[in-house]
DNA sequence: GGCGATTGGTTTCATATGAAACTATATTGC
DNA sequence: GCAATATAGTTTCATATGAAACCAATCGCC
């Protein structure tokens, strides 16, 4: 008895589907997976082009580091999702009037048809996957991801 | 106001901190970064190479299949990190005696007590994380968790 | 007013990844 | 018992990714 700590720190067992960054990681994928598939299917939207899109879509004419900022993405990959998106159309820029480095991004008409397209298909989606919670379980599940991304936020620094 | 819900739908927007797959995948890759940088560092293992480990630990003498299956991750990558795990001598396999396509894979003694040291450091990080809930919420969101995973499964098929 | 440090953004390079092809063994149906 | 098919696992190939180097342009400050 007395021993019980040490033995249970020797004889310690990791089950993977109790250990809540494997849960997490599984659920994120099959979350964003299906969605993305039914993006990706009808418009060949990558998810960082899709990312920078639905920002975008919210708040015209940010710079590639706010668009970074608010996606969660980082430098490159926001470059980068830029590049197909203008070369498909969808997403152009200009250049700040103010400050030469930067270069204000918007969606092009064409990108504001998509977006108003697979706004309501994401949200959809969305809801199809919270149908399994009550209304209540949802506010729950909003308020606890909420404090543990905040939790996250202050422990990691980091995103990605 | 009658023609609110085409309204609603042509207007709609999408508020990506409001956007479950968005909010999952940041709050996953904060938290699985956060512990597989503490492996990484003392340990040498990528995400991959552990949840290999992390699956023996618990039943030694699987197929590479069935740790494909138990950790979510495809063959190619099972295959891939059973390989350096095992040029590092954590991971042994033997010829299965009944079905000679099937290799059976074990932790090797350095494995276990590589294993040894990273359960209690996993379980420590996670608890961090949690610290930021009750225990009550903790128990709430476990529950929650559970009830998504398998409307996802229900509805995805894919994992990853 | 001009030089060193910053910042916005792109490119390069090395590594990680997944889909599909492939090898080898087992199983099934005849 | 043996062809057709399925399964375990690896390899190949083409693409995705991130870190670090890079190229402006701006800011700070003397």
């Amino acid at each position: 008895m007395r021993n019980s700590a040490a033995a249970a720190k020797r004889e310690a067992r990791l089950d993977l589907d109790r250990f809540l960054p494997y849960r997490l990681s599984v659920l994120s994928n099959r979350v964003s997976g299906a969605i993305a598939k039914a993006y990706s299917d009808r418009f060949g939207l990558s998810i960082p082009e899709w990312r920078v899109m639905a920002v975008l879509g919210g708040t015209p004419s940010l710079a590639a580091r706010e668009v970074a900022e608010r996606t969660a993405m980082d430098k490159v990959q926001v470059s980068r999702a830029v590049d197909s998106l203008m070369r498909a159309r969808r997403v152009a820029r200009t250049a700040d009037a103010a400050d030469g480095r930067i270069l204000r991004l918007s969606l092009t008409p064409k990108g504001r048809a998509i977006y108003d397209e697979v706004v309501p298909l994401a949200l959809h989606l969305e809801d199809v996957f919270l149908s399994a919670l009550s209304p209540d379980e949802r506010r729950q599940f909003d308020a606890l991801l909420g404090k543990l991304a905040r939790q996250a936020h202050l422990l990691g620094g980091e995103t990605k």
